[in-house]
DNA sequence: GGGGTGGCTCAGAGGTGGCTCAGAGATTCG
DNA sequence: CGAATCTCTGAGCCACCTCTGAGCCACCCC
């Protein structure tokens, strides 16, 4: 059976083999970063630095993936974007774009299906967005059955944004929501403070962990709420989620 | 059969031959240690003291893990972290960070499922760490069954953080988590207070004996409570950890 | 049996880590 | 343009953890 690094269930092709990703930006730091989370799901990846290079290692790994900095310092990511679609039709795009970008240029881009996130993101997010692409697009045969993650009672609708603790709705803010998924993501596992803060808070966060204690006690406050006690801190380690009924 | 210098199964690479770490800090006293302790292991250890001859050497060697000072005279992690990713793209990465440099400059580097730890560290850390990674990397075929250390009745996952004793949860300060792991991991063999010191605390800790003493009696209340003792003094030598019921 | 050594446990000081509250800036949305 | 929401900072508080010191007990050797 084919698992990540992480132990999750793996997505992976149709026929089984790791999903291909290509990574375009031309911030080495950033490229290795974004590297290292998508290797990390279980997948093969390649990065390029810029428009030319992208389109050379498109043709000869012909990924079922790119996450694509718009901004190149050879050319733009329309001319790549075309010249991906000639490489392979049926690939998957992820925009990396500035936050100030123009708005409606991204909005023609991704007609196709494609999808973008603005600068800057998080780690989480990310590969978040090039699962669903991957998924709506046909290209990865999913080893759990569907876009809900479920522990105990505690069930997310990735897609939908929805959360619910025995079937009663929680309502969550964008940030306690993407903590957590990647808790429950990690069940069973102690995740440590920097840990969460490299893959749930953008990438340039330069914060301290408090953060985390006090997003912790947000969701303490609407997850547990009243309840069993689903979320635990293990002193000088970090926290886990565990399901309910042990 | 495989077995390390301690006489523990060892932790192997698929092929059955042992798994190549590279050690990389430039303070000569502190790789001696850490060489010394993952050689216990059953591994293959090379050392090197800057980021240049951790290339050359990692080239050479093609390890599956390595342990990276962040610091280092000649370059910082980042660049040396993308280096070793060209050499060799899924090699797993242990960090050695400063307890107080944290957080800004780690921050990113982990992201892909690589690992860190702060200074001053325990040995039993480290060594924990690290086969952590190569388990989760899929790069250790596994002798034992699982993440899951197991003496008797007594049973620890060490990704949850979660001890049981006959059935039931203990709860243990860290301190005592990091004791209790040592003593799993060498059940049936006397360690002396000198060793557990050496392993179990840190390497700056300059306290006595005692507190080991100490630390024995806390386990003894809340692992031995009311049960057959595991845990045995051997007056004059040490301790032994063994199954109550043999 | 007596003295000595090694080991155990209790009590407590000091430090640290984690939690929560309140509020300021930023952002989004109407 | 104003209101609501969201995110993060700072401060204070509390709980827990770690280690010190002291006294006591058990074992061993003389």
């Amino acid at each position: 059976m084919n698992t990540t690094r992480s132990g999750r269930p793996a997505l992976t092709r149709p026929d089984g083999t790791p999903l291909r990703v290509l990574v375009v930006d031309d911030d080495p730091d950033l490229a290795e970063v974004l590297t290292g989370a998508l290797r990390y799901e279980g997948w093969e990846v390649r990065a390029a630095g810029d428009g030319v290079s992208a389109l050379s290692t498109a043709h000869d790994l012909l990924p079922d993936a790119v996450v694509l900095d718009v901004m190149l310092p050879d050319t733009d990511g329309f001319t790549v974007l075309r010249g991906l679609h000639e490489v392979k039709p049926d690939v998957c795009v992820l925009f990396l774009t500035a936050r100030d970008a123009v708005e409606d240029r991204i909005a023609g881009i991704t007609a196709g299906g494609d999808d973008y996130v603005t600068k800057p993101f998080s780690l989480e997010e990310v590969v978040a967005r090039l699962r669903g692409l991957l998924r709506r697009a046909g290209m990865a045969r999913q080893l759990e059955d569907g876009p809900r993650l479920v522990v105990g009672d505690l069930v997310m609708d990735e897609e939908a944004r929805e959360v619910t603790r025995a079937g009663e709705l929680v309502e969550l803010s964008p940030t306690e929501f993407e903590l957590l998924r990647f808790l429950m993501r990690n069940p069973r596992r102690v995740l440590s403070k920097a840990q969460i803060l490299d893959r749930v808070w953008s990438y340039d966060f330069g914060g301290r962990a408090h953060v985390v204690e006090l997003y912790i006690s947000y969701l303490r406050k609407k997850v547990d709420a009243g309840r069993e006690p689903m979320i635990h801190t293990v002193r000088g380690a970090g926290y886990v989620l565990r399901p309910a009924t042990r």
